[in-house]
DNA sequence: TATTGTTATACTCTATAACTATA
DNA sequence: TATAGTTATAGAGTATAACAATA
């Protein structure tokens, strides 16, 4: 068993953070800890990072997508969308099929098995989302989306 | 020199993101890369990152603070605050004094040449707010501020 | 007994550069 | 020549567990 005296924390008076909670990009950070925590307990159980459900997500939305306009709608390079995509395949989730027409290309597909577990995983994320939303106050969530998508445009 | 082929991109129709668009947590992950990005082009020279950064600054404002409570107030675990301070200590910005009064642990402090970064560096990330709060339109950032740090509270 | 800092170690995520097979 | 996918490799960044010194 772990040593006990892993898990202790220091109290006493509060550390000035400075001008750190003053800045978007330092709250942006911390919201994004908090959120990827919550994710983690909505759908640690399914084994879903946040990247992993986004791509389960968009080869959904584009059945036969080849891997180098998946990278590129996730923002990965598409060396590091390999070893993401080889988790999926592994378990049965996401497989590469021929390409129509490239016999370089894959074309990739959800399994069945990936259509369910990503119709749960959508379950999982809405509430997730609804605790989040609830934590802003009715209505400010559809406002705080449109500020974050203001931020240096050129997103989505 | 590099193989040009790797910079290569795919273009095409456009790809559907499906449901993530609308989450806030992928709005979120969004917005911090496109801000990480933009912190390291306006701090990049000055070889600081925002984690980096943000030790700076609450060393300054905590002169003597020790190891753990750095830590936590970074919310790093005070393992993972080890090789961060070794590379300050390194380049001559924080120094490890000794505790008065514990002869386990350190007072940190930045030095001359900390201080002295550390002016330039918050002069660079006020510029780099600046242009956010640019994209953002007059007035928004104190909302997106107040709308992120209510998200999952707990955090200042 | 508990805390402070450190180490050894490992894991996740990501990128760069180069390779191969096709186009 | 250019593109699709892969590999080898490396670098951040972080954590867990254990340890010595000290409280």
């Amino acid at each position: 068993m772990p040593d006990p005296r892993n898990k202790r924390r220091a109290a006493g008076e509060p550390v000035s953070l400075g001008m750190l909670p003053g800045l978007v990009g330092y709250q942006v950070r911390l919201a994004q800890m908090a959120i990827f925590t919550d994710f983690d307990r909505a759908l640690g159980a399914l084994e879903l990072s946040p990247g992993l459900f986004g791509l389960l997500v968009i080869v959904e939305a584009n059945p036969g997508l080849k891997q180098s306009r998946l990278a590129g709608a996730a923002r990965l390079d598409r060396s590091s969308l390999v070893p993401a995509l080889n988790k999926l395949e592994a378990r049965g989730l996401v497989t590469r099929r021929d390409a129509p027409g490239d016999r370089r290309a894959y074309g990739l597909h959800l399994t069945a098995a990936g259509v369910a577990l990503l119709a749960r995983a959508k379950r999982a994320v809405r509430r997730h989302e609804a605790r989040l939303a609830a934590g802003l106050g009715e209505g400010k969530r559809d406002l705080l989306i449109a500020l974050l998508s203001g931020i240096f445009r050129d997103r989505r």
